[in-house]
DNA sequence: TTTGAAGACTTTTTT
DNA sequence: AGTCTTCAAA
């Protein structure tokens, strides 16, 4: 309303903040817009402001925008920055390409052939699903199957597509292919699902993409370069004759290739959709000179970029540490000791990176011991917890008793007597005559007599109690329902006490979170997709709203930022994992990239001499991203020089590929047929390390320690 | 059918 | 190190 007060001026207040570039995207519309923003530029900024704009100066009506994020937290943080700059982005609908794609699905369930009450099967899912199908095979190889059928979803193929790009294994196909119908029988979906029941929705039924096409005028993607081909074609769907098409992103932060992100998607957008003008943000406006520097002089290795210089007003800052220090104790040891003694950053502007949850381990330890305010972002996700995933698969089978994964695992949990012999009939009757799992369980009862009767009854009334307690009241009462007849929380209660784990308390949590959806059909149905899509992570407070460092992984850390960041674990091998695919070493790059402009003032970087994986303790040459840096760049602390951080003491580690060794010659070993002895020899092929080594009985053998049972002996630790 | 114990195997990142 | 699997015994 202030805004109106001004005729005089055309411009709403919110403009003038933003310098000629951030402008020009602002008030651009017609053509597709590009817009290349840079880490720290302003994006989300440009994103909301733009929504204002277009609501307020251009007249689209707020439902008629649609903007697609890559998170559920960057949605939500969108929607709130957005209504804060004019209450009508309230109605904006602003979702991650995955909720959009289950509210569509939801909204023509009956179009697709699809029950409407079908929940959304995650990774775990998949395999268990594919053991139904499979149970001869191992766990490991269906989970390489399911992560195969997940790739070629996000390329957007069906079973009958070109899986060539996916899998050379003929094989593959019709394990695709017999997934895929189980779990059409089922009637759920898994992640890729959300985007190609859409894709086809869309394809297939011109009336229904006309309704809307007609109703997102406006579609903004944030993050676009974390973008697979999937969600590039439902992109082409949504777009019509008179849509506005959006799309921001940095080719520099695209991380996500192992998802099936292409960054061709960005690279390519102006030649796929004609008249498209880009705009570049490349004024930064998080990070001091040096750390941009610095980041520059990373992300320049790249070779596969558009090229982009970050530049920044910001006065000059403190210069870059690198700490080279012994080992992993030492670095988590290093990092309390900045977070103590120079106090000048608050704890909770303070981050601490790293490549793989399980580092957080010995930075909780040490927190912990140090009474450090810490929180982890994301190292368990609540609903991976075994308890919360009981809670749920029962909340599950409800919402779609034809769900065999969410029946297999409820049925015996806790044991009631019902093993491997009862649920092979079980799943035959539902087979055979294409009844849901309940129904099967009723009909094998009668079959039944004396215990196994009594098992199966006594699971089936639980069944009916839960389904008496819905229809009325809060979603809370059902699940305690659940979680009471089923025994589960006893069972759980009981686990706690054994190990000392929180299982209860975090289904309690589980009870708070339902409180907020109705005891109904469908306020239970809402209240999966939250649990299944999103992601929200789990965050962990040392002290209960209190100032506390952040742990998290550098992928998590997109779209934050922090005073002080300290990226740790800087070793080849650890980071970036394997170099054996040029492609692969370049994302890994772009990850690092990704972790340096996270800072806004002090930067820290580690790297270990030893670290211990698997309890096992390598010896580690410094990642080769840092070599690539000049030295000029950071300043040097902890126990070690530049000369022994430059390579010395590992020249012997580095033959082979650079990438260290764990026996390297002259390593005391020992092994449990020849005895003891020394290594002589000993080079890297692939993966695997290759070492002779020259018994104290004189024989000599070769090894891929990988595989045998040799031992090193004689180091400390 | 369940439970316990020994043994094998595996390791990124996440919607 | 931890999980998952397999095997043997009650």
């Amino acid at each position: 309303m202030s805004r109106t007060q001004h005729p005089s001026r055309d411009f709403p207040e919110y403009l003038e903040f933003l310098n000629s570039q951030q402008r020009n995207a602002v008030l651009h519309h017609g053509a597709p817009l590009l817009i290349l923003a840079g880490a720290g530029s302003g994006k989300t900024r440009v994103i909301t402001v733009k929504i204002a704009y277009l609501i307020d100066r251009l007249g689209f009506d707020s439902s008629s925008i649609l903007a697609v994020t890559f998170t559920n937290k960057a949605a939500r943080e969108m929607r709130g920055r957005a209504a804060a700059l004019t209450p009508g982005a309230a109605n904006v609908f602003i979702r991650t390409f995955h909720s959009f794609g289950a509210w569509l699905v939801r909204r023509n369930a009956a179009l697709l052939d699809l029950p409407s009450g079908f929940t959304i099967y995650d990774e775990d899912d998949q395999v268990s699903l594919l053991r139904t199908l499979y149970p001869e095979h191992q766990r490991g190889a269906l989970a390489r199957w399911a992560k195969l059928i997940s790739r070629a979803k996000d390329y957007g193929l069906r079973a009958d597509g070109d899986l060539l790009q996916i899998s050379r294994d003929p094989e593959f196909r019709t394990v695709y292919a017999a997934y895929q119908s189980r779990l059409r029988e089922i009637g759920n979906l898994d992640f890729g699902d959300l985007i190609l029941y859409p894709i086809e929705l869309l394809r297939d039924h011109p009336e229904v993409r006309r309704r809307i096409q007609a109703r997102f005028r406006v579609v903004l993607v944030d993050e676009y370069q974390d973008s697979n081909v999937a969600q590039y074609e439902l992109l082409r769907q949504l777009a019509g004759e008179g849509t506005y098409l959006c799309v921001v992103g940095d080719d520099d932060q695209s991380i996500y290739r192992f998802r099936g992100a292409e960054v061709r998607n960005i690279v390519t957008f102006p030649e796929r959709f004609p008249g498209t003008e880009v705009v570049r943000l490349e004024q930064n406006y998080r990070s001091t000179q040096p750390i941009l520097s610095l980041a520059g002089a990373v992300v320049d290795n790249n070779s596969d970029r558009l090229g982009k210089t970050l530049w920044t007003e910001r006065e000059t800052g403190p210069t870059p540490v690198l700490a080279v220090l012994s080992d992993q104790d030492a670095e988590a040891e290093f990092c309390a000791r900045v977070l103590r003694e120079r106090s000048e950053v608050a704890l909770g502007e303070t981050a601490i990176l790293y490549r793989t949850n399980a580092q957080s381990r010995l930075f909780e330890t040490a927190f912990l011991r140090d009474r450090i305010p810490y929180r982890v972002i994301g190292s368990v996700r609540f609903y991976d917890r075994e308890e919360i995933k009981d809670a749920v698969a029962f909340l599950k089978f409800m919402a779609n008793p034809r769900d065999e994964v969410a029946f297999r695992r409820i049925v015996n949990k806790p044991s009631r007597g019902i093993g491997p012999a009862k649920l092979a009939l079980i799943a035959a009757v539902a087979a055979e005559q294409g009844v849901p799992f309940d129904r099967a369980a009723a009909e094998t009862a009668k079959a039944q007599r004396g215990k196994a009767r009594g098992a199966l009854e006594s699971f089936l009334d639980i069944l009916a109690a839960v389904r008496r307690s819905l229809g009325a009241g809060k979603l809370t009462e059902v699940l305690e329902c659940v979680l009471e007849r089923s025994g589960l929380a006893a069972y759980h209660g009981e686990q706690d006490e054994i190990a000392g784990s929180q299982k209860r308390e975090n289904l309690e949590e589980l009870l708070n979170a339902a409180s907020l959806y109705a005891g109904t059909e469908a306020g239970l149905l809402e209240f999966l997709e939250m649990l299944e899509l999103d992601a929200e992570r789990q965050a962990q407070l040392a002290e209960d709203g209190a100032e506390a460092v952040t742990l998290i992984t550098m992928h998590n850390t997109k779209g934050l930022e922090f005073d002080r960041v300290i990226v740790t674990g800087l070793e080849d091998g650890l980071f970036p994992r394997e170099q054996d695919d040029p492609a692969e070493l370049e994302e890994e790059r772009r990850l690092f990239y990704v972790a340096l402009t996270r800072a806004r003032t002090e930067l820290y970087l580690t790297t270990c001499r030893y670290r211990q994986v698997h309890g096992r303790t390598l010896e580690c040459a410094p990642s080769r991203f840092l070599q690539e840096i000049p030295e000029t760049l950071f300043t040097f602390e902890g126990e070690a020089d530049y000369t022994g951080y430059q390579g010395g003491a590992h020249a012997g580690a580095s033959r082979g590929g650079g990438e260290a060794l764990e026996f390297a010659p002259g390593t005391s070993v020992y092994h449990d047929e020849y005895g003891a002895g020394m290594v002589y020899k000993a080079w890297r092929d692939g993966r695997n390390e290759i070492v002779m080594v020259r018994f104290d009985t004189g024989r000599v053998a070769r090894f891929l320690p990988r595989y045998s049972a040799l031992e090193r002996i004689g180091a400390e630790q």
